[in-house]
DNA sequence: ACCTGAACACCGTTCAAGT
DNA sequence: ACCTGAACACCGTTCAAGT
């Protein structure tokens, strides 16, 4: 109902997708939709609510569609196994921030409760569930893994990663070697590009080991 | 060199600890050192650079400081595992987003490529390699657990984990209970108020754990 | 070297007024 | 209900000028 706000949100994900999140200004939304500033403010309270209002937006395209295959292109023939499903939101996660870089950071400062986030977590709760957790547990490993899913997602969104794409030689550049044992010891895996679709599949391995193992070690 | 420099990133630091990061303006900040905007430039390059300068003053309280305990009171009688010493960073950036909440975003934006959080991210390189972990999966682990530790602080520090800090009932109060049954099945445990810092000890065992699972599968 | 004053091109938001 | 115009109190930054 009222698709003007929709529009209004969808014209300032615009925005913030051909020029970043900073060039989301009322004025700049304002003159896109074809009004004047100060009628934005009928259709969204704030600044910080179209901020909110474009992160909820965001997170309805991350849960699996009704009746579809997760998210993640296994097919409903068969029923996705926990590990499955957390796969599936955890690849949507990463797959929303890399369409919408900007979009990292508003999933850590804007809490999580639109109905689509609620959602969101109770997929999450279910799986864990399923795996064999124990309940008290439950909430803890889901900010846990959700913690670690989003982070990964605004650290590879923001360059956190990659520091090296200023400058090659990276990090260690600007110390001596003997002030640096550790970076000395990993030695040459450290000039290696990173493979992070790798890397954020071993580290859901990880994370899954982890589930699988407070799910084994039960009450205590 | 150039106590200026530090003066003048203290009192940024200042301001955002009394009145929020969005406090921190060119103007306000030349206010409180005495001086007109403009000569703030002679000392920073841009408003971007005063950021970088913040979050570089507050890593460099992060590390352990030569000869001292570690950060987290183990005394240096003898020397710390390197599962204290993990430990410690951890606790050690929990302690500096708690003190400046405001900081947890910019450590995901910012790169980490000052001499201090090389000198982070070598400790942590040290601790796996003593853990056992293979060499070539150590860079890995460190982003996954630098990701995990910062990530849990920013989220803590935005309100993240505390949503029904503004309404008691929290987040399932908008859907109706039969579409989250997830949430059914955790039941009361979400009724239940969260204590972050024996949370945060548990999240290290468990990744402590997964530590020392990659250092037991080895190679492979 | 270090600082200033004036100016430019922006912000979010309030408020009274229009239809 | 929905939108406008003018205004207020801010921004970061450039540039020429002062000492």
């Amino acid at each position: 109902m009222s698709g003007r706000r929709e529009e209004i949100l969808d014209a300032a994900l615009a925005i913030a997708d051909e020029r970043g999140l900073e060039a989301v200004s009322m004025r700049a939304l304002a003159e896109r939709v074809g009004v004047t500033p100060m009628a934005l403010y009928r259709h969204v309270k704030d600044k910080a609510a179209l901020l909110d209002g474009m992160v909820g937006r965001l997170l309805s395209a991350l849960l699996p569609t009704d009746g579809a295959d997760g998210g993640d292109g296994v097919l409903s023939g068969e029923e996705p196994t926990w590990d499955q499903r957390l796969d599936a939101l955890a690849h949507a996660c990463r797959a929303v921030t890399q369409r919408h870089p900007w979009a990292a950071h508003l999933l850590f400062s804007r809490p999580a409760v639109t109905p689509d986030a609620v959602r969101a977590v109770d997929i999450i709760y279910l799986a864990l569930v399923e795996a064999g957790v124990p309940e008290s547990e439950v909430p803890r490993l889901e900010r846990l893994i959700s913690t670690f899913v989003i982070g990964f997602a605004a650290s590879e969104a923001s360059g956190r990663f990659t520091p090296g794409a200023l400058d090659p030689r990276g990090r260690r550049g600007q110390l001596p070697a003997g002030e640096l044992p550790g970076h000395s010891r990993v030695g040459r895996w450290l000039d290696l590009p990173v493979d992070l679709t790798a890397e954020f599949e071993a580290d859901l391995a990880d994370i899954r080991r982890m589930v699988v193992g407070a799910a084994a070690r039960g009450g205590e």
